[in-house]
DNA sequence: CCGCATCCCATTAGATACTG
DNA sequence: CAGTATCTAATGGGATGCGG
């Protein structure tokens, strides 16, 4: 009887009801877009990117870094079968057309932090 | 010994380890970017904004929009003390400074969408 | 050296019922 | 109308230890 549109949105199989939301759900959670930000500058290894992220744990990385992965934003490629591992992280040219959104959260967090 | 610097940024009395964490802290969650985006175009009434996120428990609206307050990023204004109540919620100037990203974010989610 | 596995806790968000 | 109260579920994230 009611004629409601819910009007969701898709992106990889989930949805969400706003197109804000969608790219929240990608980039959200406490470090998506500092492992972003930190990559935007070019590829970082695996313990590269931890230095930058003092505080991250180790198993929390590796699930943020898979979560984008999956998602398509970043590469990970493996150098060495045998250890040491060496694992190098890029944008992928997805990823990339996130640059302009994370500089300006960047910025927006530095000019406000004062 | 070691010369470790943390580097961490503040607002509010909390601390990031990031100029784009802090960001995130504030506009991140799964529901505060819909309600700034549907906040932009100029106030609206709690019942106004549930209708225009239609899966948003009245709960979590609540809570969200405490939180927003709490940044300075909405003010909320109640117009009648006495039932029915009429509370309508706009952004602040500094909200409006985040404006531009809400609205990269609308977009970006919107492109990929499909 | 890189990163996965297990366990656990804190925080976030949903369902539902109720109130000034 | 605009929430609160209570309970519960899902998710995020930390600590620690193991393995190639």
């Amino acid at each position: 009887m009611e004629g409601q549109e819910k009007k969701v949105i898709q992106f990889k199989g989930k949805e969400y009801p706003c197109c804000a939301s969608l790219t929240m759900g990608i980039i959200g959670g406490k470090w998506k877009t500092v492992i972003l930000y930190h990559l935007m500058s070019g590829k970082l290894r695996y313990n590269e990117l931890r230095k930058t992220m003092p505080t991250v744990t180790e198993r929390t990385l590796s699930l943020q870094l898979k979560a984008l992965e999956e998602d398509g934003l970043v590469i990970r490629k493996v150098y060495n079968k045998k250890p040491p591992l060496k694992v190098e992280y890029t944008l992928t040219d997805f990823g990339k057309t996130l640059i302009p959104i994370i500089e300006s959260i960047a910025e927006w967090g530095d000019k406000v932090s004062e």
